[in-house]
DNA sequence: ATATTTGCAAATTATTTGCATAATT
DNA sequence: AATTATGCAAATAATTTGCAAATAT
């Protein structure tokens, strides 16, 4: 279990490990999909965190490269696990049903080889987002 | 001048050609790169447009296809011309000094016709970001 | 002349911050 | 016991809306 991991981290830098902590990292780890501060308050338990906890804890997260900011341009500024806790992947997103769905299979290694010989720019992550119809809506 | 093909579709669709309207979409045409409301009305002469005006037509202009939201994990939500008036792109995002580059060259279409084979999503836009470090900050 | 758009102010919504209290080490 | 994190309320920022006045057709 990666959040034992993070929990480490977390100690081994001087954080506290509470349980609002806690809570909030599981809301990512079980709900895996990109999530709004005010989406992972209502996932709560009524009394589990404040907002603005909430708030405060995603931007430990994001520093400590636990969560990545992701775009969705419906609901405002979402966060999701980075890579170092789930597996790499892009996203599928609906513009019928808003379903966003996860797409496992990345090809970017070579695209971003040649982004280095042509312009000299070193990727070191990257974040593709497709948009369509899922086969629901076609 | 694709300016003009986009005053005809709005006064087609019985909106109205305002010099706000105009002043707006010629910073987006003249600045190629995702900007933010506010830094859309930054750029306009004073007592060009309100930032009200400013929200109001950026909306109206993703409706009709003219701009597409853009992330940019710094500064809020940002917007720039769609593939139909400008070369399809990607984005290379430099983590050290925050500049934005634009690549033009995409090898999409193959992932593409995967997905559809896979997931049965079919894709009909895409958006990448590329995070890493620039030439000059390498 | 008519319908649409604008500015301005006010209303919402989103996000951040200060500080006393509570919880963790 | 010392330090860090939390809740709550208040501050700030971002975005939207109502409505009378202005502008485009």
């Amino acid at each position: 279990m990666s959040i034992e991991k993070i929990r480490e981290k977390i100690l081994e830098e001087g954080g506290r490990w509470t349980s609002a902590r806690q809570a909030i990292l599981t809301v990512f780890f079980s709900d895996r999909k990109p999530l709004s501060p005010a989406e992972v308050r209502k996932r709560l338990a009524k009394g589990t965190a404040d907002l603005a906890s909430v708030y405060r804890t995603i931007r430990l997260f994001v520093e400590k490269g636990v969560l990545v900011p992701m775009v969705q341009t419906t609901e405002g500024q979402c966060y999701e696990l980075s890579d170092d806790y789930r597996e790499h992947h892009h996203h599928l997103l609906c513009g019928k049903c808003g379903q966003i769905q996860d797409y496992e299979d990345c090809q970017a290694g070579d695209v971003e080889k040649l982004i280095f010989k042509r312009m000299g720019f070193r990727v070191t992550r990257h974040d593709f987002q497709f948009y369509g119809l899922c086969a629901d809506c076609l």
